[in-house]
DNA sequence: CCGATATCAGTGTTACTGACATTG
DNA sequence: CCAATGTCAGTACCACTGATATCG
């Protein structure tokens, strides 16, 4: 974007909280993309191994449960996963309807390749905030997104 | 999506602040599109109303500049406020290559509306948190984008 | 028959890229 | 010649919808 904002955004935007969340969100994806772009991997590929690696195998509903990801992207996401060596899919013999999907080492090595950098970007992200502060900011928008998810 | 989160994500990306922020701003879009839907607008109607109320006649490149929204989406914007008689597009007698934008009274009316109903929107979004946690949590974004646009 | 699962086809929004002609 | 502007064509990511087949 050339979008080099060396004016002041209008007033009404910058008090509306939603619009300040979805374009600090822009540049967190950004960051996180280029990330994710060192070694090759996607945004899901994170989130995906991150709940085999936490959860063990699990079926491709329940990853989209945890993961707040459509069953339907899912599917693209676990065939990129298996795609590359990172993850199994196999029949679940006691459920026919099942896939389970299982980590393997190379997707756990991938999984702390892609943490290592993407603690970088989240770096880069929260320059401005103190320790403190981003922990604040994480506090107050995991109680934003619990309130969404749950209530 | 039907993703309803009974279980809990991944600690891995709870810890990630870019991941808590689009996950949330996910929500946040959400909300105000349903918001937007109930008066027929668009995301970047309030956004380009908004600059156009506030400084006045602009150019679609400094509307731009403005909302932090590209240039070749800001033609399309244009054509949709034009279309709907809240903005008027003449071109520059002081300069050939750019257009004067100008919110009309129907614009100002439409802000307005917008305005109402995207507050509602954003007290559904920040239900759980009190006035000075909204406050805190609008300043911290404020600052890490603040960083970003302008380095 | 109902509900869950995996899959697929398709839509809509939006960020972004690259190209182009026009003008300063 | 270089920079800015408006425009257009096209790509990528991702949320979301709806349909379908299969299985419990």
């Amino acid at each position: 974007m050339d979008t080099t904002a060396e004016h002041r955004a209008p007033a009404r935007l910058r008090a509306t909280p939603s619009w300040l969340i979805t374009q600090t969100a822009t540049h967190a994806s950004r960051l996180a993309s280029e990330a994710f772009d060192t070694v090759g991997a996607r945004r899901y590929h994170y989130a995906l191994l991150a709940a085999l690696e936490e959860f063990g195998p699990a079926s491709q509903a329940e990853l989209g449960r945890r993961c707040a990801i459509d069953r339907s992207y899912v599917v693209e996401a676990v065939n990129g996963l298996a795609e590359n060596g990172m993850a199994v899919r196999t029949p679940d013999p006691a459920d026919g309807r099942r896939n389970i999907i299982t980590i393997t080492e190379a997707g756990e090595r991938e999984l702390r390749k892609i943490s290592e950098r993407l603690a970088e970007a989240q770096d880069k992200l929260l320059a401005p905030l103190s320790p403190a502060e981003r922990e604040q900011l994480a506090q107050l928008m995991a109680r934003v997104l619990d309130h969404q998810t749950r209530g």
